[in-house]
DNA sequence: GCACTCCGCTTGCAACTGCTAGCACAGGTG
DNA sequence: CACCTGTGCTAGCAGTTGCAAGCGGAGTGC
């Protein structure tokens, strides 16, 4: 019974992966306003592929990702995130990453990092505002 | 004649890619001394299937890569970028940290970058200055 | 000789990926 | 009305991916 539940729970969230990246493509579709034929042109796929891609009813390669993220004229990496090819390390990769760069002064770092937490915290302060109105 | 030409190029190409990720993966796997099935059980896929990835027979998808790394105690963006997955971007790991961050909107992340360069090229005309001098 | 373990590879197959041809619907034009 | 363009989707198919079963070879111990 336990064992059953768990594969059942596996399944669901298999499914919930393919709407994970399905959905954000769509959103990220909505927020340019260009129609799913359009984005499968700019992209170079079948727009039916595409549109099986949005409803989660097929898993795409990291090729294809790469070329809707060109289409959609956002990284890749965004997409391979969104489809669990990619981590994303929480609290610091960017951090991480500015730190140990050679090639900035201690001083750009800092500048660098505190517009990183500007914005962090814009689309913070956004989305609570966001959640707050609804 | 010439359009012959130009897409046998391509299909070898795409087949010197193939090469590339299984050459770097056997690479990898004799530098860790451990037998193709030994490493095809630490990563959880069969071991025809990483004889043929590695002679480039097949071309393996990122969740296989995924699998091969753990299996090979490496990072999957070092498969990734031997696959041509991923972009090794000059100034790496700040510019793919960046981009890969979701808290971030794809303007912001441009900003960042812009921010990121043009303190690099401050430094890098900074460092021809100094070798100038001496 | 035999049986066993390890090695890397061949083969055939099921499931999956990405495509083409075509559908139904909506809106606009003459 | 017919025709056109645009929209997103269905269905069937060819090619690809990843696997299991099994092969031949090498080495070891009885």
């Amino acid at each position: 019974m336990d064992k059953k539940n768990s594969v059942d729970q596996a399944v669901e969230a298999v499914a919930d992966l393919g709407r994970d990246i399905g959905d954000y493509i769509r959103e990220q579709r909505s927020n340019a306003q260009i129609s799913l034929r359009q984005l499968a042109k700019l992209a170079g796929v079948s727009n039916p592929y595409l549109s099986q891609i949005e409803r989660g009813l097929r898993k795409p390669s990291a090729e294809i990702l790469q070329q809707i993220a060109k289409g959609l004229r956002i990284s890749a990496e965004a997409l391979y995130v969104q489809a669990g090819i990619l981590e994303q390390r929480v609290g610091g990769a960017v951090v991480d990453a500015v730190l140990a760069d050679t090639e900035l002064t201690e001083r750009q770092k800092q500048v660098l990092l505190d517009v990183y937490e500007t914005f962090r915290r814009e689309n913070a302060s956004k989305h609570s505002a966001d959640a707050t109105e609804e």
